[in-house]
DNA sequence: TGGATAGTTTTAGAACCATGGAAATGAACG
DNA sequence: CGTTCATTTCCATGGTTCTAAAACTATCCA
C-alpha cells in the first residue's frame, strides 16, 4: 500500500460515524448488515449513511453485495490487512512487537489536552 | 483507547504531510529530528508544519523536547501502541491474524475491487 | 401498471481544515 | 544586556467535509 492509499483509508476511518459503521461490520464479519439496518442501528439518517459508506467502499475498506432490495455492506479484509501492513511496516518498522501491546493505553489519555476539545461533535452556532 | 480518541489520532495520521512527519520520525526512532530539520527535508513552510506538529502531539502521537536551540520531535511509541491495540481489538476482533498479512497489497489498489459495486451504473464506455 | 420499499445521488449551507506570510516569542550565545 | 536564530502564534483565505432534505433509480408484490 502506498501513502495516498494509506490517507484515503485512515480519513476514511477518522470520522466518528464511518468508525462506528465499521466496527460494527467488522463485528458481523461475512454477514455484514443491510444499509437500512445500520442506518437504524446507529440512528444515521439514511443519506447521510451513504455517503459514509461510499467513503468506506471508496478506501477499499468494505465491501457492497446485493441481495433483493437490500444492499448488505461488509468488512473487506483485505483493505484493513493492507492498512495493518502499511502502519506496521511504515509506522513500525516491520516491527509488529514495538507497536502491538496496548497496555496502558485505558489507564490514561494518551494526548495530554487540557483545553482542546476533542473532534466529533460540531459546534452548531445558535 | 476509547473510539474519540482512535478518531483523533486517526485523523492526525490522515493528512498527507502529517503521515510524512510521522513516517520520518519514526525512521528516526529515539534521536527524531528539529523542527527545521523536517520543515526543511519535508519543504513544508515552517508555520505550516508547525501546526501539524500541534496535531500530531495534540493526537499523543509525537513527542518533543528541547536541544539547544531547536525543538526535536520524536514518535510517541505509546500512541502508536495504543491506536494500533484499537484497531487490532475492534477492528479485527482480538485476532491480529486476520488483520495482519499485507499480503498482496502491492499488486492492486485495494479500492479498485474486482467485485464491481453497484453503485457505478452511469458510467458511459463511450 | 401502480404502489410500497430500499438505497443512492444531488444539492446547499454551515463548520472545519490547510496554508503561509508577518509578527511575536523565548532561549542561547557573545 | 542585547542580538540571533528556531519555532510558534496570529490571521486571512480558499478548499474540503459533514449533514440531511428532496428527487431519483431499482426491486418486489398484487
Amino acid at each position: 500500500m502506498e501513502m495516498n492509499e494509506a490517507v484515503v483509508a485512515l480519513s476514511a476511518l477518522a470520522q466518528e460515524s464511518r468508525l462506528a459503521v465499521f466496527r460494527m461490520l467488522v463485528k458481523a464479519g461475512e454477514d455484514g448488515f443491510a444499509a437500512g439496518e445500520i442506518a437504524e442501528k446507529l440512528s444515521i439518517p439514511p443519506a447521510t449513511l451513504s455517503f459514509h459508506l461510499k467513503e468506506l467502499a471508496h478506501a477499499g475498506l468494505v465491501l457492497s453485495r446485493k441481495e433483493g432490495r437490500s444492499i448488505i455492506y461488509s468488512m473487506n479484509s483485505k483493505g484493513i490487512k493492507c492498512l495493518m501492513g502499511f502502519l506496521i511496516e511504515d509506522c513500525c518498522q516491520g516491527r509488529p512487537e514495538l507497536c502491538i501491546s496496548a497496555d496502558g493505553c485505558d489507564d490514561a489519555k494518551v494526548c495530554e489536552q487540557p483545553n482542546k476539545s476533542p473532534k466529533g461533535k460540531r459546534k452548531k452556532s445558535g
